[in-house]
DNA sequence: AATTTACGTCAGCCTTGTTGACTTTCCAAG
DNA sequence: CTTGGAAAGTCAACAAGGCTGACGTAAATT
């Protein structure tokens, strides 16, 4: 980490100039990051919550609706009107809970799973191109400062997802 | 560009696994650098579009609607009923321009400038406390990996914006 | 048996995006 | 000087996707 950042790790200048352009950074990043799937998505009958929905689904397969709620952070009534549509297009399956009848655990079908591929497909792309362009070292920054910047919660359930990781 | 990707870190692994976790980093980040202007504004009448529209003017003082328009990715009609309402309350003065009196050339009032330094203050605590405790290598990737992963033609707002900057 | 939890759903509202059509103003080229 | 077209504003209608509130049902828990 001995970069060639002015004399080791010294103090940061945190202008508000440098904050700013941090800011717009985000800004217009986080629109190409979306642009991609939202291309995809805009031909069928789909939105940007759909693909939310179906992105953590295929992440944690067999999750609950509850579960679900926590990460997306909406209500159940609109998280509900898209999981709808995704289980009546063939999408999405929810099983009724095994143990917790209750519950219902979500799966995304062959057809799902279909839609998930050509998602992320795109969006890996940008990103793996962006990543290739910065280098790795930018990648480890890049990451960093992302998690720094969720809220606390936010960063465990994001962290929790990577627990399952190999 | 000598690609610094030689250093101790060898070769990009780029799996799919490592991507993932960079998109749902970008995500869950996003949503932090929302959270709290967004409670902000919602205790007025305001919502993103509205912060949208002040940064931007705030940044560019007497920019032109359909500069506004480009930078924003909007419709006119969209980004007009934001402004009107920001017009409306006193917090933006759209003057006929002076060559061309068919453009406005948009400012922040005395007013409107109040709710900008408390919106993008806030916004700054975060991303300050975010590079603070990622260090200033870390900053430096972010800032490189973001630019990469945006759309060329907003890379080019992204920059032009910064031509200004001392 | 009573309560709580997980989920679904109906109804209605808001913000913010979209199209399409139309007008006014005004610069600039013929 | 006339006219074409750009810039801006406005009206209307619509959709996605948030929200709240209320209510119902089945299953688990106490």
């Amino acid at each position: 980490m001995a970069e060639g950042n002015t004399g080791g790790e010294s103090l940061l200048f945190l202008t508000d100039e440098q904050l700013r352009k941090g800011i717009e950074a985000m800004f217009f990043a986080y629109r190409g990051f979306t642009a991609d799937p939202d291309r995809i998505l805009e031909t069928m009958d789909y939105g940007r919550a759909h693909h939310r929905a179906i992105h953590f689904i295929h992440r944690s397969p067999g999750t609950t609706v509850s579960n679900l709620l926590t990460i997306l952070g909406v209500t159940k009534q609109s998280l509900n009107r898209v999981l709808r549509s995704l289980i009546d297009d063939g999408l999405v399956e929810a099983r009724v809970g095994k143990s917790d009848k209750r519950e219902r655990n979500l799966y995304l079908t062959p057809k799902g799973q279909d839609l998930e591929r050509q998602l992320s497909d795109a969006q890996r792309a940008r990103m793996r191109a962006a990543y290739r362009a910065a280098g790795p070292a930018a990648v480890q920054g890049f990451r960093t400062v992302l998690e720094a910047m969720m809220d606390p919660e936010m960063r465990r359930q994001y962290q929790s997802l990577r627990e399952g990781e190999k």
